[in-house]
DNA sequence: CAACTCTGTTGCGTCATGCACAACAAAAAG
DNA sequence: CTTTTTGTTGTGCATGACGCAACAGAGTTG
């Protein structure tokens, strides 16, 4: 694949200075990139010609300017949940041969907006589209322990494992949030267990739930960790893609 | 100033796709910036594999990529003004009741990194990133009053009531001087008023703007020092805040 | 199902242009 | 002051970006 290298060099030095806090000046910007002064000096230019980079006023070094305040945001606001998280839940099917969900909070329930089917014979799929209780799925939880949203008024048994005592729940979701995924130990449909984790957006706001949900028999309590685990990295990897970042500044 | 003129075209294409909705198609950029579709293929190809621009899988047409996120949103976590101006933008909110806004100075422009919204149901929006000229905002005016940088070459009118004329703007950014805060009487969009005033850091140095923007309706001429004095007393205790002190006398 | 259109990629010869080297200017360090 | 470092500008040369054209796919149409 032909690459204009001119344009390739300029983007190489815009991912440079992402990770320089300070600013870099010309000739260390060439070091780095291992070109000519002249050619940083030049690139350099153009890139402050149309905003991409900024001069500090002060030490004259190069911060990234802001066009990519403008451009990024712009594309932010334009993305929606749901096409993005698409190849999440593949990863997750791939990850773990469970189906995949995507949930968004409404109505004080959990509004399943997309999921993945796994290959698996045995397999649990809902419905897109489908509402389900807060409080005794992992989806649910996961909008409950990591969103703004209250505890419902009332917590209905679904089955003998759903926790329906709120001070239990609330124990619960703390320990959920500490642990970074939640866990549906069979808690809304016997045989099922489910695990999912927070997927927050450019403004650390959390805007919906990722997981995964199979048989009892696949998702063993002593593996349920390990899956655990795989469902929040990916929930962190699609948050990324979102614009959060874990630490701020 | 010599430009490289492949990273200037890989750029232009970028501006180019901010303002397509649904993205481009090679042949449509080609013809946009009137150069071949060979140089437009490899031009994309360059941009996509740094992540700037990505492809819909769907449509097979360019939109802008990722990167551009990543990186904006890594400017915009340096600024540390947006963290502590936050509270004070919700105050402006909550006295005024119209969408506030935090602005700094960039390239010669008033570039918008926070806003609060309002909940009337009629309100001013504008966008993070968003870049508003300097002569007939009043963010951009408080920018121009109280900080160094000089009346712009051009300035272009947006309504009737945009002052053109560099002397009368001089003259008025004077009187906003003496005001303390700025106005925006409907300069930028029709039925919109504005009103912002300074924000210094510890060192006494012009960090930023914050004001309110409202309908013409609910911010009237009788009421516009009304709002100026609430606007200006809130910049100033962000000001305090940063460790500006008020001189006395 | 071919004929046609529209699109995007690739090969290639040519010429523009980006490059390295150098000289220069200007600031910082000694 | 000299010395060192940094950034910009001039220039010949060779690289590499360009435009043309051919090709390959995807849709569309009769």
């Amino acid at each position: 694949m032909a690459e204009i290298q001119s344009l390739a060099k300029g983007l190489k030095i815009l991912n440079l200075l992402e990770h320089s806090r300070q600013g870099m000046g010309t000739t260390e910007v060439a070091n780095q990139l291992d070109i000519d002064k002249s050619s940083a000096s030049r690139l350099l230019h153009t890139l402050a010609n149309y905003g991409f980079v900024e001069q500090d006023e002060a030490t004259a070094r190069y911060l990234l300017g802001p066009q990519l305040v403008t451009l990024g945001q712009r594309l932010l606001n334009r993305i929606t949940l749901r096409d993005h998280a698409r190849p999440y839940l593949y990863e997750l099917v791939d990850k773990t041969g469970e189906c995949a969900h995507l949930a968004i909070q409404a109505q004080r329930q959990a509004l399943y907006i997309d999921q993945v089917e796994s290959t698996a014979a045995l397999r649990v799929e809902s419905e897109i589209g489908a509402l389900a209780p807060l409080h005794c799925t992992a989806l649910g939880k996961t909008l409950l322990a990591f969103g703004e949203g209250r505890i419902p008024d009332e917590l209905q048994p679904y089955t003998r494992r759903t926790v329906v005592d709120r001070s239990s729940l609330a124990a619960r979701l703390g320990q959920t949030g500490r642990r970074g995924y939640a866990i549906d130990d069979e808690e809304y449909n016997y045989g099922v267990r489910c695990v999912a984790a927070p997927v927050y957006d450019h403004q650390g706001k959390l805007v919906g739930a990722i997981g995964i949900s199979g048989p009892s028999g696949r998702i063993t309590l002593e593996r349920i960790d390990e899956f655990g685990a795989v469902v929040k990295d990916v929930a962190g990897a699609l948050s990324a893609r979102l614009g959060y970042e874990t630490r701020p500044g």
